[in-house]
DNA sequence: AATCTGTTTTTAATGTAAAAAAAACAGCGC
DNA sequence: GCGCTGTTTTTTTTACATTAAAAACAGATT
C-alpha cells in the first residue's frame, strides 16, 4: 500500500557511508546516521536490522550496556538495491511522463486518461492524478474537470511562452544580484562557477556532459537573489524541462555546450562590471541561444535515447 | 463515496431554466438540456427522474410515441437544493482553507497536516491532499516531503512578492494590448468595459460591490492578449487572492472602489492613446495603489466577516 | 542532564473500492 | 440518415484501508 522507496535508498545510502570502514569498527549512533542519511531514527533501524540480517553489521552483546553495533564485513556491489527501486512512485510518474513527452508518445492536443496511464505506468490512479497536477503547473496539461486531461504538446509556442518569461525574470533577478556586497555569498558562488567554467572549458573534450550541472548553478543562484518567490518557483519548471531535454537531445552537444559556456563567461564579466547596460545585453544573448537550441530540439523531435553520430543533426 | 454535487448543481439550474415555461409546456430533448446545463445526458436523465419525483415534469404517455415530457408545474423556491451542497468537495476545501486563512485561524510558519484538516473541514485526505497542492502553487504552503505542509502566511512579502511579478506581467501585456486593431475583439471589450466604469460612478452608492467583478474583467482582458500561458495562470492566482480579499476586507470599500475606478479611466485612456509612456506610468500607479490596499489589508488582518461601520478602520 | 536504544503512537503515501458522471452503444420513429 | 430515448460500459471523483515513515515517549547508562 506504500512503497517502502525511502528504506532502499537509505539503506544504499548507508552502504556507501560503510563502504569507507575496517571491518569491525563501531557504527554511529542511531540518531547521528539519522542525521546523516536525513530519514527519521525509525528508517535507521528498519536498514541496520536489514544490514544485520544480511551480516554487514553484527551486535556485540555487552554484558549489561547497550548492544554496541559494529561493521561484520565491508559491503559488496551485489549488496545494494537497483536504482530503479529507489525512486518514490510519484517521482517514477513524474519521471516516466517525462520521457513519454519527449519520445514523442503523446502528440499535442491529446486527451489523457488516468485510468489508462496507471496501468501503462504500473500506479494506482490516485499516484497518476496527484502527479498530473504537477504538469498543469508547468503548462504542459490542461485538466478537464469531470473529464480527462489534455497534453498541451512540448510546441515551440510552449518554448517561446517559457523564454518569454524567463527573460523578465533573469533580467529582473540581475538587479538584485548586483546590488549585493562583492562579499555575500551568492557573489563568492560566481567567483567559485567562474572558475568551474575555466576548468570545464580546458578538458572541454571529455567534461562536457557535466555542463548542465554548471548552468543549473549559474542561473539558480541569480534567480535565488530574488527572494521572490514566484521567481523561484519558475525557475524549478525551467529546470525540470531542461534537466529532462539535455538528457535526451544529444545532437551537436559538446558544440553546444561550449558556446553556451563561452557566452556564461562573457555573461558572468558583465556581472561582475556591475554595468546593467552590457548585463541586459549580455543575458539577453545568452537567452537567446538558449531558446534557439530548446526550439530546436522540440522541432528535430521526438527525441531518441540513442546517441546520434555527429554531423547526424538535421 | 463521491458527492452528487454536480447533479445537484445541475438540478437548481434546470429549475432557473424551467421557471420561465408555462406549466403542460413541452420540455426540450435530452441532449438540448446536457448541452446547456454543460453536463452529460446521464446527468440530464437524472434530473430529470427526479424532478418527475418532484412532480415538476410529467410523462406524457403517447401510444406509440417515445414518452414525450412536459411541465407538470411551475418550480417554487423551495424547490432548490441548498447552494452549500453544490460546491464539489475540492472547491468546498479550497473556499473553507482560503477563509481560514483571512480569518487568522492559521498563523505564518505553522504546519498543518492533512489528517486533522481533513477532520475539521469533513471530508478525506485524499480530497485535502489534491487540493492544498494548489495552494502551493500559489506560494502559500510548502510540502515537506513525507511531512506536514507549512503554511507561509499572507504576509507582506506575500503582497510584495505578487505584486512585483504581477507588475512585470501587466506591463509586457500592455505591449501586446496596443498592438492589436482597434477593431479586435479585446479592444471592444475594453470600450465595454468604460463604459460600465462610467456606469458604475454614476451609481457608486449603490453600485460599488459590484466593482471587483469589474476589476477583474479589465485586468484579464489585458493580460489575455499575451497568449502566454504563464502569464494568465499567474493571473489566476491573482484573481482568486483577490476575490477572497474583497470578500472579507469591507473597510472603507467604497472610497477603495471609487479611488481604484478613477484609476482604471485614467489607465484606459492611457491605452487608447496608445502612448507607452503614458500607459506605464497610469498601470504602475494602479497597481501601486493596488498593492497598498492590499498590504494594509493584511497588515490589519485578520479579516471579519462582519462588516465594521464607516470610519472604524485602525 | 545528556545521550543512547527500545517501544508506542501518529501521520503521510499509496493502493483499492464504490458511487457519480461521462461516453459509447443500440434500437426506434421519422 | 438523423435525432431521440433506453441501456451498458468506462472513467473520474472520492472515501477508506493498509503499510512505511516520522514523531513522541520511556527506560537505561554514562
Amino acid at each position: 500500500m506504500k512503497g517502502n522507496t525511502v528504506f532502499k535508498r537509505s539503506y544504499n545510502r548507508a552502504l556507501d557511508l560503510l563502504a569507507g570502514r575496517e571491518a569491525g569498527a563501531a557504527l554511529p549512533s542511531e540518531s547521528d546516521l539519522a542525521q546523516a542519511l536525513d530519514v527519521s531514527r525509525t528508517t535507521v533501524r528498519a536498514v541496520l536490522a536489514a544490514l544485520g540480517e544480511a551480516g554487514i553489521v553484527a551486535r556485540a552483546e555487552e554484558d549489561g550496556g547497550p548492544a554496541r553495533r559494529r561493521l561484520g564485513r565491508r559491503p559488496g556491489p551485489g549488496d545494494y538495491f537497483p536504482d530503479t527501486q529507489t525512486l518514490s512512485a510519484g517521482a517514477a510518474v513524474e519521471r516516466r511522463f517525462m520521457e513519454w513527452i519527449l519520445q514523442g508518445d503523446f502528440r499535442a492536443g491529446q486527451l489523457l486518461n488516468a485510468a489508462e496511464l496507471a496501468r501503462q505506468f504500473g500506479t494506482s490512479t490516485t499516484t497518476i492524478r496527484e502527479h498530473l497536477a504537477q504538469f498543469q503547473h508547468f503548462g504542459l496539461l490542461e485538466r478537464r474537470p469531470n473529464s480527462a486531461w489534455l497534453f498541451k504538446g512540448l510546441t515551440p509556442e510552449f518554448a517561446n511562452e517559457i523564454y518569454d518569461v524567463r527573460e523578465m525574470f533573469e533580467l529582473r533577478a540581475t538587479r538584485s544580484f548586483v546590488e549585493l556586497p562583492e562579499e555575500s555569498e551568492p557573489w563568492c558562488e560566481l567567483l567559485a562557477i567562474e572558475a568551474e567554467h575555466h576548468a570545464l572549458l580546458a578538458n572541454i573534450d571529455t567534461e562536457y556532459p557535466s555542463f548542465p550541472q554548471l548552468d543549473e548553478r549559474l542561473h539558480r543562484v541569480i534567480h535565488e537573489t530574488t527572494d521572490n518567490r514566484f521567481i523561484i518557483d519558475f525557475y524549478d519548471i525551467i529546470s525540470t524541462i531542461f534537466h529532462y531535454t539535455y538528457q535526451w537531445n544529444k545532437v551537436d552537444e559538446k558544440q553546444r555546450n561550449t558556446t553556451a559556456l563561452m557566452e556564461h563567461l562573457d555573461y558572468i564579466e558583465a556581472l561582475r562590471s556591475r554595468d546593467q547596460r552590457a548585463i541586459d545585453t549580455r543575458c539577453r544573448k545568452h537567452l537567446r541561444t538558449a531558446r534557439a537550441t530548446l526550439l530546436r530540439s522540440i522541432a528535430d523531435g521526438p527525441f531518441s535515447l540513442d546517441t546520434l553520430p555527429p554531423g547526424a543533426a538535421s
